[in-house]
DNA sequence: AATACGGGGCA
DNA sequence: TGCCCAGTATT
């Protein structure tokens, strides 16, 4: 193609972008504002999340945090419990870091200079380039995935898109097809072709409004594009958790934890569990998938007799982690369910066993570990929960 | 450059 | 049920 032709393909898809966006932009809350505030909490949740899973928790942020120094006052605890289910809880912790440096250095305002802005904890060049040219109409790119699947396509390009290095050259291309004075709109109407019409899976090329010149589509390769490498597949781990159920005055109520303020989870509160066995010798990719899919759930309503020797094996197990570990002596028993959760790197097959204090003095909370408590249904609304210990909580308050 | 870090939707 | 989606921080 000549240079000439390269220039006509980027105008007319600047321009035919640009319009189509204004006519059929869908009504989105964060969209009726524009409080840059408001903007960056929707661009922190939109990272890794889709549209309609972020609505509801936009809503309820927003409500409880309506201003950067509401949150900044806020105590992380109810920050999290804010964000919980919605994973990645980083970004929660960052943006709450992020908007004390905005609250501290630059009076409550959130900066609209690339280089501040990139310095707060959280932002990357996507949500910079977001709030600059949503919040501020600064021509600054915001490439995410939606984006480089509709460059790719338009522009039949093959190179991979999980390398960074292909982020950086579209990040360059898609800075030189801003429209003057529209980078906010031009820059949402990029990402709302790709969730709307060049989806991943069966593009929608009939109603695309730059269908016509996109070289993707005229090669018949949109199906192919775009380029990119495999997720190494996630690693399971099986382990062992506990629902221990309190006696006396803590009845009705079940054991719960803090987890490690770093890493997986970061502060989260969770069911005490263990990993089983490390899986040390699993190593390629083909051994992890068939150790991943080998494992298989025990169904409810199975003869007990059958899994005799497996639950005693497991009772065992668990009873000396936690009294090793812990120092909670405790008397595991009935087997409650198996629990399946696989986060992007890691695969936790678990079971679930009713458990007991075995000592009723170390049951006192005075003598349990400081990052233990004892929790009764109706304070689950306390503390934050990832999701998994949700499901096993609520099949076993239900029941 | 590779890995850690969640959870949901779709065929 | 199996596959796909993909920003930022850290190392």
């Amino acid at each position: 193609m000549t240079e000439m032709n390269q220039n006509l393909q980027k105008n007319y898809f600047s321009k035919h972008l640009l319009d189509w966006y204004r006519e059929h932009k869908r009504d989105l809350p964060w969209r009726r504002s524009r409080d840059p505030y408001y903007i960056w909490v929707s661009e922190v949740m939109l990272q890794q999340t889709r549209v309609d899973t972020v609505i509801p928790y936009w809503h309820r942020f927003l409500d409880k945090f309506p201003t950067v120094q509401a949150l900044a006052d806020a105590p992380e605890e109810e920050v999290l419990k804010a964000w919980e289910g919605l994973g990645y809880y980083s970004r929660a912790r960052n943006l709450q870091l992020a908007v004390r440096e905005v609250h501290e250095r630059y009076g409550g305002i959130v900066p609209d200079e690339k280089e501040a802005i990139s310095s707060l904890k959280g932002v990357g060049p996507y949500t910079s380039g977001a709030v600059l040219s949503i919040a501020y109409n600064k021509p600054e790119p915001a490439v995410d995935g939606n984006v480089m699947r509709v460059l790719s396509r338009y522009f039949n390009l093959d190179d991979d898109i999980a390398k960074p290095r292909t982020r950086v050259m579209m990040e360059k291309l898609a800075q030189e097809l801003i429209p003057e004075g529209a980078a906010g709109d031009f820059n949402q109407g990029l990402m709302e072709l790709g969730a709307t019409v060049c989806t991943p899976k069966s593009p929608s090329c009939l109603t695309c409004p730059v269908m016509e010149h996109c070289a993707g589509r005229i090669a018949g390769k949109e199906d192919q594009l775009p380029v990119k490498t495999k997720a190494k597949p996630p690693r399971p781990e099986r382990r062992l958790m506990l629902l221990i159920e309190g006696t006396g005055e803590h009845a009705g109520k079940v054991l719960i934890r803090q987890r490690p303020q770093e890493g997986l989870l970061a502060r989260m509160w969770e069911l005490p569990h263990m990993e089983l066995e490390a899986n040390s010798d699993v190593k390629s990719d083909k051994k992890r998938q068939a150790k991943a899919g080998k494992w298989v759930k025990r169904k409810e309503g199975t003869d007990p007799l059958v899994y005799k020797q497996e639950d005693e094996a497991y009772h065992a197990q668990i009873q000396g982690y936690m009294a090793t570990e812990e120092h909670i002596p405790v008397t595991a028993s009935d087997w409650v369910m198996d629990v399946e959760h696989t986060f992007s790197h890691i695969q936790w097959q678990m079971s679930v066993y009713r458990g007991r204090i075995a000592d009723e003095k170390a049951g006192v909370q005075g003598f349990l570990p400081f990052h233990y408590r004892w929790m009764a249904q109706e304070e689950m609304e306390k503390y934050a929960f990832p999701n998994v210990f949700i499901r096993v909580l609520d099949h076993y308050f239900d029941q």
